[in-house]
DNA sequence: TAACATTGGTTTCAATTGTAACCACTGTAT
DNA sequence: ATACAGTGGTTACAATTGAAACCAATGTTA
């Protein structure tokens, strides 16, 4: 395919899967070490889930949303959220209140508490992520920006249209 | 502390953190959403997991091994390879005899039906990898690989020395 | 040889997660 | 108003997962 170094011809077997190569492999094998690794950092530090995490994250950057629009921006779904929001609750980070024009939608907002926290937690993933990228020129970080998104579109389009063939 | 190459025209206050661009949130949807579609498409047809099937692909490359060398390669733990292992056992993919050297080491391979499985599913998997990449350049596709190596190294690193700081 | 640490692998139990059913409210049509 | 479909959000239950305890075989020390 793309590199062989040290071979003239691929000699791998066709019906033989390389999964070291295999980019759905590598990519689960990474995102696993990378979000193990940082969900420890602060789940140790903070008590927090990855998906709590994930949910102040996104009200820290925009405040008064509602459960459903955090599931829009995080595609973490519904049940989930609501448990993180309601761990969340319970622990003083964020708070809720009723949406008087729609009686079923909760407005969510990081509490003073939890936007201290949020504060704290930001340089930390901030250096995680530098941390992990120190190894990338300027170029690569550009490369890897925009070919995520491209495959991201992919992805996306799977799980909406359905798969291959089917 | 180690660079800090940020453009001047970051609009974004320092102290927020936008999910949307943060590598290992990216990361982590992307190979979710990959993962996802394509255990749909072989758990459907073969009622395999996803760790069942990763036990496959890599007794398919590498046959004679046991469970403690399925864990160095697959970074997976011990106990989803031995629930995966003990599923194979059962559904007669996998083979396992006693080593006689060593009784408490298990050697696995693919049965018979375990090779035609494995021989249906890799192109399967492959037309999934290919579908995925289409939308990259050669160039992209180099890039890609080698930017993946460097963040694996990066990211093992984390889980074996341990975290940042600490 | 007895004692103890280590390794390969499994089991158990609790926590996490996903799916589906559900309740409360709203919007729309009758 | 009344009925009914759609939406926001939670609950209940089953399946999946992870941590720790565990068993059996081996290696090591004395």
């Amino acid at each position: 395919m793309t590199n062989d170094h040290n071979a003239p011809q691929t000699v791998i077997k066709q019906d033989e899967l390389r999964l070291e190569k295999f980019l759905p492999y590598r990519l689960s094998v990474l995102s696993n070490r990378v979000s193990n690794a940082i969900s420890q950092a602060y789940g140790a530090r903070f008590h927090l889930t990855i998906p709590a995490w994930r949910v102040m994250a996104i009200l820290g950057r925009f405040p008064d949303i509602s459960a459903a629009e955090l599931v829009e921006q995080t595609a973490m779904d519904k049940v989930a959220i609501s448990r993180a929001v309601s761990s969340l609750l319970k622990s003083d980070y964020v708070t809720r209140r009723e949406d008087p024009a729609d009686r079923r939608r909760q407005v969510l907002n990081l509490s003073e508490q939890g936007r201290e926290v949020y504060a704290r937690i930001v340089p930390l993933a901030q250096q995680y992520e530098n941390d992990l990228i120190t190894s990338l020129s300027t170029e690569e970080r550009e490369q890897l920006d925009s070919i995520i998104e491209k495959l991201m579109v992919r992805a996306k389009e799977w799980s909406e249209r359905g798969l291959i063939d089917e």
